[in-house]
DNA sequence: GTCCCTGCAAAAGTTTTGCATTGCG
DNA sequence: CGCAATGCAAAACTTTTGCAGGGAC
């Protein structure tokens, strides 16, 4: 766990990003810090992103869209379920079974760190 | 499950798909189709692959790469493990236990039709 | 003074779209 | 003939990189 600088662009995405509840992507992060930092740059959000990511801050997700990440202000390990026809992604907190990892273990020769499910489905508003 | 023509440039995306064993991007298929149909276009591959998508022949992920979706030539459920230091993805014959998509419905309001699992680790090769 | 950070602009990579042409049915 | 499929080129998007200027320590 190392260091570094806080920066005020850097608490503005972080803030973004935990203020978030809806998963956004960088540039709907780039959007949305510009209200309060408009003079910001697209490099620094995603290097920004980056850097809050490796440090564990944020979580970076590649849900079903193509050629864009998306971003998840909790760090904690969750999953997420996705509905398949408006797009919403909400969160789920549960565990697989040991047995699943182990399972995959044996399945592949991998040694197993660390896994993401995403459901698929259709939300209660879709459904109604 | 509607019918669509097989077309030659279609046939060999399938091909191609069904042949890799490597989960390939939309990229890597092109050219791999390019060395038996040298002439095939991009936009071909990327609506071939999409009706192929569409209609359950091959599968479309999106694993921890950012900016490129892959391709799996296996249609039938099944989960993949990622090694986080060589980038190999190799697949796993797992079921989830019913409870696990029922806790996600309790969780979310969501009805679950499907999930995908993407374990993450170190591959036998990297280990070694 | 040095080094890290920022913003801008250009480049790179992936996917989509428009359009004229081709060729199956 | 009519319509779907193709190939090419341009456009649209997302992300990365290079670089000059500025601020923190």
């Amino acid at each position: 766990v190392s260091l570094f600088r806080l920066t005020p662009q850097r608490e503005a995405v972080l803030d973004v990003v935990r203020r978030a509840t809806d998963h956004p992507t960088a540039l709907q992060i780039l959007n949305r810090v510009r209200q309060g930092t408009p003079s910001i740059g697209v490099a620094t959000v995603y290097r920004a992103l980056d850097l809050l990511v490796a440090h564990g801050a944020i979580k970076e997700l590649t849900l079903g869209d193509r050629g864009s990440a998306r971003y998840d202000g909790n760090p904690k390990p969750h999953q997420h379920v996705r509905c398949t026809r408006c797009g919403r992604v909400a969160d789920v907190s549960i565990e697989l079974p040991r047995a699943a990892a182990s399972a995959a273990e044996a399945a592949s020769g991998f040694t197993v760190t660390s896994y993401d499910v995403q459901f698929s489905g259709v939300c209660a508003e879709c459904t109604r």
